[in-house]
DNA sequence: GCATAATAGTTATGCGCCTAACGAACTTGT
DNA sequence: ACAAGTTCGTTAGGCGCATAACTATTATGC
């Protein structure tokens, strides 16, 4: 693959990921929120109470960040943590009401920016995206082993599906 | 717009941006680059020398961030800062010899990044995504005023083109 | 010509996210 | 049953990025 190629794909990612963010931190600042723990609390309302272990494998980050931002988002009052009952090591996160109330009014923002985001495409772009981003993801995911070889990557010999219906 | 939908979008975007750049770390440690630096030094080798506001311009950050990258990449010896001749205020970046062999390195690292993110795609997605890219990126722009209209965004009149052939 | 505005850069501070290192609690192997 | 390893959470320190507030220089208006 040729410099320019590349360039593009990845400058296209890296302003992307500055934009978004920065737009989220536009719409959040009202709640007094930063980008970031709109998904744990999103992730809350989704799963409902859970351990932070849980959490930093929900949210995609590392758990001293988790442990950072439930620590301020409990101060701020959106948030509970309390010790697990089962497990005297774990500490189980969940909603507050205000925390809830206030994640109702980040799921209005959250719908606001996804049109905003989506502004000029067709449906059918639109309906692809997410997957489309998945695959993008999953392509970069350091997370799990990415390919089992050593790194003289020539070609993958099973990559991610383009899209699955 | 419903929620699910709205947060597949978001979510994706974030994790993609979060992805991306946890695997940028990972290739630039052995450089001894960070995040972020990449895109400065690249900058500098595509355009030359140039004014810091001018790298805030085009990297697409704030001042103050150019300013302390470029500081750390100036003690790391990669780039040189001198006084602008024909304004006293401000002061040139450009790009030593050790930091442009040093890009040649980081360029090999962005094809091998864009081919692994690529990976799975068919040829038609890997020709329409960095356009469809910014596209996303120019919608959530924060940076230039967005609409000139009143916050009341039922819909945009005149959105952007879906890819601009 | 001079006061005023705009621009370039810096410092200070805060947040998200990271890795490294640690103690406490749970799990396992034998 | 107990040592060894694993997992949960925390602290400490670092980087990128942001905004706010400041200085120094340049450009503008009248």
């Amino acid at each position: 693959m040729d410099f320019d190629q590349a360039d593009a794909v990845n400058q296209a990612i890296r302003l992307l990921s500055l934009r978004h963010r920065a737009r989220i931190a536009e719409l959040l600042a009202p709640l007094g929120l930063h980008p970031g723990q709109e998904a744990l609390l999103l992730e809350l309302a989704r799963t409902g109470p859970m351990i932070q272990a849980q959490l930093s494998e929900a949210l995609g980050v590392e758990r001293p960040s988790v442990t950072l931002m439930a620590r301020k988002l409990e101060t701020a009052g959106h948030i509970r943590r309390s010790p697990a009952p089962d497990d005297q090591r774990a500490t189980v996160v969940e909603l507050t009401d205000g925390g809830r109330a206030l994640t109702d009014q980040v799921k209005q923002l959250w719908c606001t920016l996804a049109q905003e985001t989506l502004t000029g495409l067709t449906a059918q772009t639109v309906t692809e995206l997410p997957g489309l981003l998945k695959t993008l993801a999953g392509n970069v995911d350091t997370r799990r082993p990415r390919h089992r070889r050593t790194p003289s990557e020539t070609r993958a010999p099973e990559p991610h599906p383009e899209h699955r219906p």
